[in-house]
RNA sequence: GGAGUCAUAGCUCAGCUGGGACGAGCGUUCGCUUGACGUGCGAAAGGUCAUGGGUUCGAACCCCUUUGACUCCACCA
């Protein structure tokens, strides 16, 4: 069977190909295993509106990262992917759909509405499926969910009849944020709080029955209608003669009272509040203090309605203008201040929130939060990096109650069902045929359906089939680690951590790891407004997945944003290209020759043992780093391996071998080749699953590796002490040192690559002169050497030689004619001010007798060392210099 | 008003639990058709590790000050 590699890199011949194969192996699918010990993710379920943003792309390679690995590494991995029919999101899109077509959701109906939604969830909801495939996602495709299919919706029946019945779940009329475009209640979590420009207006309010006048300052002077009652600070000097007494409220003309509150701050405004219960948290709080009426005086759109008299009608903003006017004209207006303060927006639609009081559903919190605090905080669940677990607390500890009542139709309709007759409320999983109560068999199911993160916090165990006590569900739960992103903390971890102890009595998962976010190259936040962002099926059709993945999880500290350019995909689709032509470099070579399964160590150079040795370190590192989910660190170590040592220096170092049939290491060399490459492979496969599949396989055929199939089930190296030759990563170490310095002199000396010259390396040392003797052939093309001699002294060294000196020997090169004196000098008396600072650190360090006295022995000796080794260093470089000076 | 993050080479960032910045990529300069790769090879230039102090034999790293940028939380009308 003929199988080579492309001569060019392309990953659009590739990816698509080796994706489809590893589906039709079922790769990606697992099945309990008892004999196996799981790892399981669970995929933050993306929006069925969605499409793959940079977001989505670090998340999921994040998690296909550490799939692959545990996968490799011989766990059951499962890697469970689903959808997340996000009520508001979806329903808002198809309203806007809806409308292009002229059709408002009344005229469909609620029934028509989400036989819409279900055929939008069907033409849509696969399209981030799809892109997630493209990325190389491994997911278990098989285990597909979606929160509002049977399972998952069971599973959410479940758990509200449970916390009803539990008294966990209740309805209530409470001040809540009312979005007044998408006409629904939203929680807390959904507001977002931006600082705006706005103004004070002073308004006097008369007193009743006397002359005079309470100053009042408020932001939101149309609120004035539902006012109730005025406040001041109880212990307020200046008001003291008020407190219970009462004013008239201009323009509704009625009294109300001045009460005392402690919620009142006397340094702020004119001390004096106005209390509008029905349209201010705060003021809903002071109300039931003080059992003030509350009057609603807005529409479900923030119009003004009957309650607000002949304001009626008019959009609060309107309204404001018209009330201010009129006071201004009554002669009640003192002045206008400008004043910044901070409105709640509704995070989907920007919309200003309008406090309301209205009947929803909440869940109590106190309680049920309290597990997830414990387990934080006794460590059981580990948060990555650590300094989210503030940001956690923050909100545990002043968590209030969950709004989860939603008047949307896209969603989990609330199971809850009225009796009209006799006003009895049955919250029940299967809908009941009569009330139990009176026999009635008209009942009427609560219009509502829940916040799409109510389904979304049980998602960990109603994949997993939850409430059956399934196999899966033993086995697989709890989950490993969640990857997500910080800014969903407390929409969906916080809720999926309680969730987990309140329904299943255990964690959710154990770690959970944060990542940053992907901003534009300009540091902004990607975002369709401004039109920064940058699709990455984009990134993937011009540079590849195993490019775009590598340059999301590079370069960056775990949980900090990060910025994208271009420029790092080109240069990691450098790299994967740099990958494949060594690869196809070590094939051309393993082709020609008979490939030994095994290698008598005795045969191995140097050079083999040190790359051997080098790899072998790197294994045990990169497996660490990954233990530990330093992925960034993990990549970068793997990526200067291969490029560094491996390709720069091990391959050109093993040429000379390889061209030369003679060379009794020539074995050696393409067994150490293979062996190294396979390893890489192996370490780099997570992080480019495509590239490095590609080149397994073709190698595989073409030599006949003994374990078979697939680089993604293949088995992760591990640290082998065989393999272990410090004492050759010393030797080679020093080769490279001299190489490096003759390339830097004839660099300096512009000598071209053309003119070869003789090297002659002196040593007093026998162990250095045998390691420079067995390297003597790696000069030739690494250090343009015509010859290498090595000696004791410097006799027969001519007159004119440049020289570079390394701590273990000295090295002359005889240019002859093309030497340039003054160049020499000049580069020999860098050299030596390199030196002497060198010295006079250390020597500064050693004359310290605290140093000496206090540093571990270990740090002196070292120090020690280094002083010998530049003091020698020195005499060589003075030597050289006053023998061109004289 | 709280809390957090960041300030290291021209740019974007790494630097794990304190022990010389061989920092990385890109960019820049110089030189290379070296039989895998110019998506390449070799060499080089370039940093007061924001500021001021403290702890320590020793600090980019630990503690405090200041300055600047960003983020989250928060009911001051």
């Amino acid at each position: 069977m003929e199988k080579e590699l492309a001569k060019t890199y392309n990953p659009k011949d590739i990816e698509e190909k080796l994706y489809q194969k590893w589906v039709d192996n079922n790769y990606f699918h697992a099945e309990v295993d008892r004999s196996k010990k799981p790892f399981t993710i669970v995929i933050p379920p993306p929006n069925i509106t969605g499409q793959l943003h940079m977001g989505h792309a670090l998340d999921n390679t994040l998690q296909d990262i550490l799939i692959r690995f545990k996968r490799m590494q011989g766990y059951n991995a499962l890697w469970q992917p689903g959808t997340d029919h996000a009520s508001i999101a979806t329903e808002v899109k198809i309203i806007e759909q809806m409308r292009e077509e002229g059709i408002e959701k009344e005229d469909i109906g609620r029934e028509g509405f989400l036989e819409r939604a279900w055929q939008w969830k069907d033409e849509y909801g696969g399209r981030i499926i799809s892109q997630l495939k493209k990325l190389g996602s491994s997911c278990d495709w098989e285990r597909e969910r979606f929160t509002m299919d049977d399972g998952c919706s069971h599973a959410v029946n479940k758990v509200f009849v449970k916390l009803y019945k539990d008294g966990y779940i209740y309805k209530g009329s409470k001040i809540i944020n009312w979005c007044p475009v998408c006409e629904t209640s939203i929680s807390d979590a959904e507001v977002e709080h931006e600082e705006q420009a706005g103004h004070f207006w002073h308004i006097k309010y008369p007193i009743a029955g006397g002359d005079g006048y309470v100053e009042i300052a408020t932001t939101r002077p149309e609120t004035m209608l539902g006012d109730t009652a005025v406040a001041v600070h109880p212990e307020d000097e200046r008001y003291q003669d008020l407190i219970g007494k009462k004013v008239i409220l201009p323009i509704v003309n009625k009294e109300i009272p001045v009460i005392a509150d402690k919620y009142v701050d006397k340094e702020f405004g004119t001390g004096v509040v106005k209390i509008t219960p029905a349209h201010d948290p705060n003021d809903f709080e002071v109300g039931k203090r003080h059992n003030l009426e509350e009057i609603n005086i807005m529409n479900d759109d923030a119009t003004i309605n009957d309650n607000g008299g002949k304001y009626s009608g008019m959009d609060r903003y309107e309204a404001r203008k018209a009330i201010v006017k009129e006071l201004e004209e009554l002669g009640l207006l003192v002045k206008i201040e400008e004043h910044s303060h901070n409105v709640g927006a509704h995070d989907r639609c920007h919309a200003t929130v309008e406090p309301m009081i209205k009947p929803q559903w909440f869940v109590k919190m106190d309680d049920l939060i309290k597990p997830a605090v414990e387990a934080v905080k006794s460590g059981e669940i580990e948060i990555i990096p650590e300094r989210f677990e503030k940001i956690y607390f923050n909100w545990t500890d002043n968590i209030r109650d969950w709004c989860i009542s939603r008047q949307l139709w896209w969603g989990h309709r609330i199971p809850a069902y009225y009796c009209d007759t006799c006003g009895e409320v049955i919250v029940s999983e299967e809908e009941p045929s009569r009330c139990h109560v009176c026999g009635n068999t008209e009942l009427r199911q609560d219009e509502d359906t829940l916040d799409t993160w109510f389904s979304s916090a049980l998602w960990p165990f109603s994949t997993l089939g939850w409430p059956d006590k399934t196999e899966d569900l033993d086995y697989f739960y709890p989950t490993d680690v969640l990857v997500t992103g910080y800014d969903i903390i407390f929409f969906w971890v916080i809720r999926m951590i309680f969730s987990g102890y309140a329904h299943m009595g255990e964690k959710p998962f154990s770690k959970v790891l944060f990542h940053g976010l992907v901003r534009d190259s300009q540091g902004r936040k990607m975002s369709k407004s401004l039109g920064n962002g940058i699709d990455p099926l984009e990134v993937i059709d011009k540079y590849g997945a195993d490019a775009l993945r590598f340059t999301l999880i590079t370069g960056n500290a775990p949980g900090n944003d990060m910025r994208f350019y271009w420029e790092r995909v080109e240069a990691n689709r450098n790299f994967a290209n740099k990958v494949w032509n060594a690869s196809r470099f070590i094939m051309m070579n393993l082709e020609k020759a008979d490939l030994q399964e095994d290698i008598n160590k005795e045969l191995l150079t140097q050079a083999d043992r040190w790359i051997l040795s080098k790899s072998n370190t790197l294994v045990k590192e990169v497996t660490d780093n990954l233990e530990t989910f330093e992925l960034g660190i993990a990549a970068q170590k793997i990526y200067d391996f291969i490029w560094e040592e491996f390709c720069d220096w091990y391959i050109e170092m093993v040429k000379p071998r390889l061209y030369n049939d003679e060379d009794d290491s020539k074995v050696a060399a393409l067994w150490t080749l293979n062996h190294v490459l396979i390893k890489s492979l192996k370490l780099l496969h997570p992080f480019m699953p495509f590239i490095t599949e590609e080149i397994y396989c073709t190698l595989q055929e073409m030599t006949g590796i003994k374990e078979k199939g697939s680089i993604m089930i293949s088995s992760w190296p591990t640290f082998n002490p065989d393999q272990d030759f410090a004492k050759d990563t010393e030797s080679i170490e020093i080769i490279k040192a001299a190489v490096k310095g003759i390339r830097n002199v004839r660099s300096e000396m512009n000598v071209p690559p053309s003119r070869k010259a003789t090297v002659l390396v002196v040593s007093d040392n026998e162990r250095i002169r045998e390691i420079f003797t067995e390297s003597k052939v790696f000069f030739a093309t690494l250090g343009f050497a015509s010859e290498v001699i090595v000696q004791t002294d410097k006799s027969g060294i001519s007159e004119d030689a440049v020289s570079t000196i390394i701590p273990e020997a000295q090295i002359y090169i005889p240019f002859a004619d093309l030497v340039d004196l003054d160049k020499e000098i000049e580069r020999l008396t860098k050299e030596k001010a390199r030196l002497e600072g060198e010295l006079k650190r250390v020597n500064g360090m050693l004359a310290n007798p605290n140093f000496v006295s206090k540093a571990p022995e270990s740090k002196i000796a070292e120090e020690k060392a280094k002083l010998k080794k530049y003091t020698d260093m020195m005499e060589q470089v003075t030597e050289r210099l006053n023998h061109f000076m004289k």
